[in-house]
DNA sequence: CCACACCTTCACACTTTGTCCACAACTCCC
DNA sequence: GGGAGTTGTGGACAAAGTGTGAAGGTGTGG
């Protein structure tokens, strides 16, 4: 099998550096990332087999991390809460988090949890290609089929399709999609979206996606 | 959120009371089936959020209770499977369940499926329509039907509309509509609603909106 | 260093929309 | 019935939004 890539997401560098330490002497290739948006960076960059995730971050928190991290792709996820908070760990099942530890924790049990995370990933038949009507998306391949056909889509243009296929139908702003796909948090003066749009329209037919005029866009499906 | 019901078929007691003991614990109210027939009687009379179905049972076996479950109404299937066999796990995602675990599993994960089970149902059943007689307000795809025929309408036409289906029957004077759609402090000396309103007059019908002179406007509603 | 793929921006044409205006039709009240 | 105020209507016009092709910039791999 290949090497295990995990993500931590970690903003205290002591502890940051010794669940890496450990769990890079597990034989996991270990990649740290300190806050929200580097996290949602590092995820998209280095397609990790699951993460580590601190509820606390700077940036947005964890729980935000995983919601939108969950919203891509499916991705196993351990989340450290500090306190004995339940609410935090209720919120953080209800967005998608596996499993959890409270700090503090010992290395012992957090590499035995990253172990079972990723069995259970293997074990399981999550959806790793989403079929809407004569759309095929393959996310584990980064794949796009449109009527049995191939197209070749640009990663940017592959994350946007992802997004609208994640609620088909729905309109999405411009505001939500430069968001989510881009981390943008300014959204005024810029056409990438269109630009993007433009360039899925080309290659998966002009019928795919709907402008929606002052709001935004939606992926349309053959009900 | 009202409490999530769930419904456990399960013919074997030790593994029955346990998964519903652990379920419960999670805040779910969870019923227990044993066979076949009282699993369809209990979907018909519980309407549960989400099942957990063993594959091996009484009666008609498991996959028989998922096809005629599904045939029904859409509700979310987490499979038990006790043997590790392909064939009944790729007939019970062709028969529609959502998700399956091999025997034996941990509660814990059997918690966490469930949740996600869950999530993924609500995020996927979000179609939040606005019915109305013979109108029907799509409010995420941004859709219009006036007796199942769509009715293409502008941004400002359609938040106007929206506001009026918000308090059906009800009489919305001018100024608090110009407040609350264009958020203009100042009514006077302008037409705009009534522009709007005209033009949401011919694209759904004369008969949609009444007017109350010298106030505002209503959306009709026969009852 | 070059070739290449990609992302973003820009300028322009075109489409859609919002607002206002003028006049007709209507309602209400005396 | 008549008049004042209100509303309906068609269209003009400007403003905003969108589609498109191409250019500039960045980074990557050879």
């Amino acid at each position: 099998m290949a090497e295990r890539r995990i993500l931590v997401v970690e903003d205290e560098g002591t502890i940051a550096e010794a669940v890496a330490a450990r769990l890079r002497a597990e034989g996991f290739a270990v990649q740290i990332a300190v806050d929200g948006p580097g996290a949602i960076e590092a995820v998209r960059r280095e397609l990790p087999d699951a993460i580590v995730l601190d509820v606390m971050l700077p940036g947005f928190d964890g729980l935000e991390v995983c919601r939108r991290v969950q919203a891509e792709r499916r991705i196993p996820v351990l989340m450290l809460t500090a306190r004995d908070d339940e609410t935090d760990l209720l919120i953080g099942l209800a967005v998608g988090a596996d499993d959890y530890l409270t700090k503090p924790f010992s290395m012992r049990e957090l590499a035995a949890r990253v172990h079972a995370l990723l069995r259970r990933a293997t074990i399981t038949a999550e959806p790793t290609t989403l079929r809407l009507g004569d759309l095929e998306i393959n996310l584990t391949e980064r794949r796009v089929l449109r009527a049995g056909v191939e197209a070749h889509l640009t990663p940017t243009e592959f994350d946007l399709l992802v997004h609208l296929a994640g609620r088909p139908r729905a309109v999405l702003p411009r505001e939500r999609l430069l968001a989510d796909v881009w981390g943008w948090a300014d959204a005024s003066g810029t056409r990438t979206v269109d630009s993007h749009v433009k360039g899925l329209r080309r290659k998966l037919g002009a019928d795919l996606i709907r402008t929606v005029h002052g709001v935004g866009y939606a992926l349309e499906v053959a009900r």
